[in-house]
DNA sequence: GGAAGGTACCGAAGCGCTTTGGAAGACCCG
DNA sequence: CGGGTCTTCCAAAGCGCTTCGGTACCTTCC
């Protein structure tokens, strides 16, 4: 069933039909009528490509997201944003389309994408610090927003954001409060921009205190459970191991659980645990007392405010760009004490 | 840049410029070279949706999810599956979109896609055992593979689903050999077709040995990290407490671990686990003696196959349906062991 | 030497939609 | 009643590609 079928079914011409299907004022309410229902009855619905090929827009939105084969890590966070940008996608009326793209070739898939002509912007995943993308995408002239940042990059661009920075600044101090000093960080690949950030907010609060960073209570990889587990117990192993740690995952998180029982000692009581949390919908932290403590923010949200943003933009392109720091919060849960007394 | 652009910067027909990028012999190498070198260096690509418009093709494969609002639950499987169909459409020169739908409305966006003419087929993720999507794809005519099976419906349709009642009899037989006898399931939501067939092949197992199923020692359930904790808390309390538990994720076994521990007692020791284990990119089940005893089958590959096998359908639309049953691989790692003598 | 067959190219129609530029008829008003 | 204004509809061009149906020229072979 197309257009021409629809029309002739309904004795009127194409353009009508298509005035009438697409919200035009100089059209019968009584023929639009008559137009809706024979379209639902008749099940039409417009063909997309020929529709796109009219009208020079795609209503499809890329997104590329970077998949190691090397590492063959997908990250977890990606179906939660997706999930929230696709609610917004839908109510807009366009559709998603995913790359995957190994490590190499991506500037070539953005290139044919917009060649291609099949999406109107692009969703940026997993930013590294001096990403060469944001650049290369400004140039193209494709409109695109990011999720997260490139803290060498010093050009306008759109992005959503959690801030990194502050979020385990506050959890650093929230654990100096409890009297830890020796604070370890597990954190993620440091090339990642939010990883940098993050070491960042860590180091400003042990600084502000005048605490010194023991470099072997540091490590940096991608966050798997297993990497959790042999960072930390790797540092339970040191003479002065460290009170506490913060940690970029629940992932990680849990094996360095794993990790504190292993070594015969208790999680929140004789070492003390934050957590980053994307409040991802399969890795919920617990129903009501969480099991960590953690700095909380929704990647679900981030997802829904990213796609916004970008469809905003798609719709008024002389807009200029726009950004969004969202704030974690602070959750109290189980994983986190005053330092034990013998330790101090 | 477009063919038009293209043709006249080279001095050919539209015809013959389409002609060469497309490979057909009745073209001079000579200009099959010329051409194909000034497209690649003006950064030709042929426009998607034109090409669609004129080959009735759209070189895309849809990906439709299942995302219930209600319990904001996305599936982990899901990122690593993509990533393998990925690799299949790349190869092939297709694309992907993802359509996410709420509950309800699911027949309605499978007929959409259709009618809007921008996939040429369908995956469809999580079937339930009486799911209505795939009789209904049938009467559409739309080509598509389902990840999983339906029990319940006696129809030719194809298939790439994992021996989910072999493995979870193989994975009891083991626990049995062991010496365990109070054997507990922690399932997942037994409407949807994996669940109830590992729970076929638990029963089938324990029937097979004449032992009788506790039925305080079943629980269904969505498979968060709390569920397994608190299903596990659960059967833990109980006077005749389960001696091994048997557990459909890997998540859902972390929190068995969690209730455990916190009941005093060790994993592999005094209680055995095994889990199914998708073999996910971010949740690798220990680098090298796993961690979790457990049914391996991975997920990645179960998206290759599947993705391939659609592919293959397109291309020939009168071949067969096909199916792939894929074995899981049973992997002994700590978490199992013979069962404790005093609860014998 | 001329018909037959190849080779290498081209013109134009058509895919299903939107949208420009009318046109027919109804209505209003002096 | 004639001319202007609205309202409601339509014909046809055009989006960028593929492909059918040629055509022009060159070989080949009896």
């Amino acid at each position: 069933m197309n257009l021409k079928q629809l029309a002739a079914h309904l004795n009127l011409s194409q353009t009508t039909v298509s005035r009438a299907l697409n919200g035009y004022p100089e059209v019968n309410e009584q023929t639009r009528k008559r137009v809706m229902e024979a379209a639902q009855a008749l099940n039409y619905a417009p063909n997309a490509r020929a529709k796109g090929l009219a009208t020079g827009r795609a209503m499809t939105i890329g997104h590329v997201i970077p998949f190691s084969h090397q590492h063959q890590m997908m990250n977890p966070v990606f179906g939660d944003f997706i999930a929230g940008a696709s609610d917004e996608y839908v109510k807009a009326g366009y559709d998603m389309t995913l790359s995957i793209t190994g490590d190499r070739d991506e500037e070539e898939n953005y290139r044919r994408l917009k060649a291609k002509g099949n999406v109107d912007g692009i969703i940026v995943h997993g930013p590294s610090m001096k990403d060469g993308r944001i650049p290369f995408l400004r140039q193209l002239g494709l409109p695109f927003v990011v999720h997260g940042r490139a803290t060498d990059l010093d050009m306008p661009y759109s992005w959503v954001d959690m801030n990194n920075t502050h979020a385990f600044q506050r959890a650093t101090d929230f654990l100096l409060d409890l009297g830890h000093r020796r604070i370890a960080l597990i954190n993620g690949l440091e090339f990642m921009d939010f990883a940098y950030r993050r070491r960042v907010g860590f180091e400003q609060a042990m600084a502000g205190r005048g605490v010194a960073v023991d470099p072997r209570h540091l490590s940096a990889g991608e966050m798997t459970e297993s990497y959790g587990f042999e960072s930390a117990a790797r540092m339970l192993a040191l003479p002065d191991r460290p009170t506490a740690m913060i940690t970029s995952s629940v992932i990680a998180a849990i094996g360095i659980r794993r990790a504190i029982h292993a070594a015969g000692l208790e999680m929140g009581r004789d070492i003390s645990v934050i957590t980053h949390d994307d409040d991802l919908s399969f890795l919920r932290n617990g129903p009501d007392v969480p099991i960590f403590t953690a700095t909380r923010s929704s990647v679900y949200e981030a997802g829904r405010i990213a796609a916004a943003m970008l469809l905003a933009h798609i719709a008024d392109p002389e807009s200029p760009a726009q950004s969004r720091l969202l704030e974690a919060q602070l959750i109290i849960g189980g994983s986190t004490g005053p330092v034990p007394q013998d330790t101090r």
